[in-house]
DNA sequence: CCGTCTAGGGAAACCGGTTGACTGAAACTT
DNA sequence: AAGTTTCAGTCAACCGGTTTCCCTAGACGG
């Protein structure tokens, strides 16, 4: 009765198969520079499962291979944005033997935090870097001392090792709904200034309002969040000096909180969605379903972009070369009951 | 030029400090069974810092030490609620110089895989446990091969090792308000049976009913999602037989996302909140004030109970007993516009 | 029949910390 | 003055894997 549920070790499984530690380790990691006759190759797979061996993932790391664990940095956690995120990259990681943690970084404020803890500190083989912004300090700290990583969703720009979404393309589907509702004068809600799907989105969006020569087309910046998305909103529906009508029909933000705060502004403001004014945002989650009323959005394949990262990170862990990666998933707009013709009634 | 950004060891610090690994590990790790001369100890805390040492937790974990990280393991991150938690958490954490880690364990669906990958392969020296529930696979793992842990917000009857809040006096602080305003007949919106702070909450519900002399108090179970919410509301505002009228004119619901739902059901039904129905959420989160109405809800104390639990957690790695906890902080009624008197403006 | 080659696998040196046993010198006792 | 403490730190054996180099036996070639 003297239980002893100890971790199996390496040596168990090698006493129990009959062979060495060396034969073990080479025949578990699936080295093909050792010959072993199938018939041990076997044993030692049985053994491993009857023990249910488990490296020890610092032993691992020590002995110079690699720990196998990757970490996914993003900029805020209550975005469900980045959830679905972590999670197709955890599941992308799963499968490709690693596994990936999630580590919160407050726009930077915690990054040389996570950094030291994460890779200084030997836990994690790469990174996937979701928070990144102009002159992040954990662009320094990767320079010091370098380490695998992507950047993904927002990009740095001349990294090579970028892994996006087709942003621009969100924008497009956007405005072309609106347009072919018949409104023509939209105002777009983007996000701060130097973060690259904000910026994308914005350039986007101005330049196919050219194209469908649109007769306005404001655009203001703010926070990713409810109050940044009620201030701009404020802002883009401002009746002109003297007049008493908003200058837009249609708003588009770039981020879901920035849509529920220019909502919750259009009614303050006492006016109807969509009758008055239309809604579009971005990312397509549940609670958007339950809003009043339903809101239209255009879904992202965040999930897919997750899986992309970990692809090309553990890609360029094994020693690949690295390049930008477009996820090939194509925006799709969500048709709810936020949108309508000017004027109309859904 | 040749730059070598390598991780500074043990030995490095120890050689610029002029003493031995040993006197380096015993002095950083501020263990008093050694005594050293001030001089000394001062040497080797500027050599470390000046090389940026950092231990490797691998070989740190590896010599029998521990790994000074934790895992908190949730049962849905798109859920706020738990996004809060993990702050309270590893904010806690890191002040006590341990590293918590984020797993999402898809209520139940991946907590052997998580276990495996953070218990077994020696990354994580203990659990924080949010995700438990009746047979709960993780409950086995435990069992089988026992490692440092506790339970959160989702307490394990008898384990003598739970983190609560006080849920009960969230019902009671609700209702107290609805009361208040001169709702006689309120109903409960429920968590799936067999949760513990859902458990909670409806049995207090129940009991300060009839302290209050309610008239009438149903309850409804469902998901803690948007959509359990709705399901839910549709229940309990469903007329008696040949009436016309909603049996009850206010609902108190157990999660965020379920008032998020019962308020699109109560707009489906074509009734007014709150003027014809009062609506009062769980956990106060930036959201609920852009919602339409703005809702009242109670917060609970999220954040603090992530810190309490790290704290129980660590005790008990350093050795102390464990026993349940419960976080002081009281919840606290967040006043908004989904609540009125029945058949009043608010 | 002897030498060489190759398949199959083992021995041991690491990796970077931690820890308990141990030592040399100084200070204190008696 | 010799023995005993205390002080201040050192030594070396681990922890559990990985990896390089080496060994051995049989096959094969000549």
């Amino acid at each position: 009765m003297p239980e002893q549920p100890v971790r199996a070790r390496l040596v168990d499984v090698a006493e129990r198969a009959g062979v060495s530690k060396a034969t073990v380790s080479k025949v578990l990691n699936g080295r093909q520079d050792l010959s072993v006759r199938p018939e041990t190759r076997r044993r030692v797979h049985e053994a491993a499962e009857a023990l249910g061996y488990r490296p020890h993932s610092g032993a691992r790391a020590l002995a110079g291979a690699s720990t196998h664990a990757l970490a996914l940095l993003v900029p805020a956690l209550n975005n469900p944005t980045y959830v679905t995120i972590a999670r197709g990259a955890y599941q992308r990681a799963r499968e490709l033997g690693y596994l990936s943690l999630l580590a919160e970084d407050f726009d930077g404020q915690e990054a040389d935090e996570s950094f030291n803890d994460l890779v200084q500190e030997g836990r994690v083989d790469g990174l996937l870097i979701a928070s990144a912004r102009p002159s992040h300090p954990l662009l320094d700290a990767l320079s010091r001392s370098p380490v695998p990583h992507v950047f993904l969703n927002r990009s740095v720009e001349g990294s090579g090792r970028n892994v996006t979404m087709d942003v621009a393309r969100s924008s497009v589907t956007a405005l072309d709904h609106l347009h072919s509702l018949g409104h023509r004068a939209v105002g777009h809600i983007a996000g701060p200034p130097g973060i690259t799907p904000s910026e994308v989105r914005k350039e986007a969006f101005l330049r196919h309002a050219e194209e469908l020569g649109l007769s306005a087309a404001p655009v203001a910046s703010g926070d990713f969040t409810e109050d940044g998305g009620v201030a701009c909103a404020l802002e883009l529906l401002r009746p002109a000096d003297g007049g008493t009508r908003p200058p837009v029909t249609a708003l588009y933000t770039s981020s879901l909180a920035q849509a529920i705060g220019a909502m919750a502004a259009v009614r303050h403001l006492g006016l109807r969605i969509p009758e008055d004014v239309s809604v579009v945002g971005n990312d397509d989650l549940p609670v958007v379903a339950h809003l009043s009323p339903p809101l239209t959005t255009v879904a992202m394949p965040l999930y897919e972009l997750g899986a992309a990262a970990v692809e090309a990170l553990v890609a360029a862990i094994q020693g690949a070369p690295l390049g930008d990666v477009v996820v090939p998933t194509e925006p799709c707009l969500m048709l709810r009951r936020s949108t309508a013709r000017p004027g109309e009634r859904p």
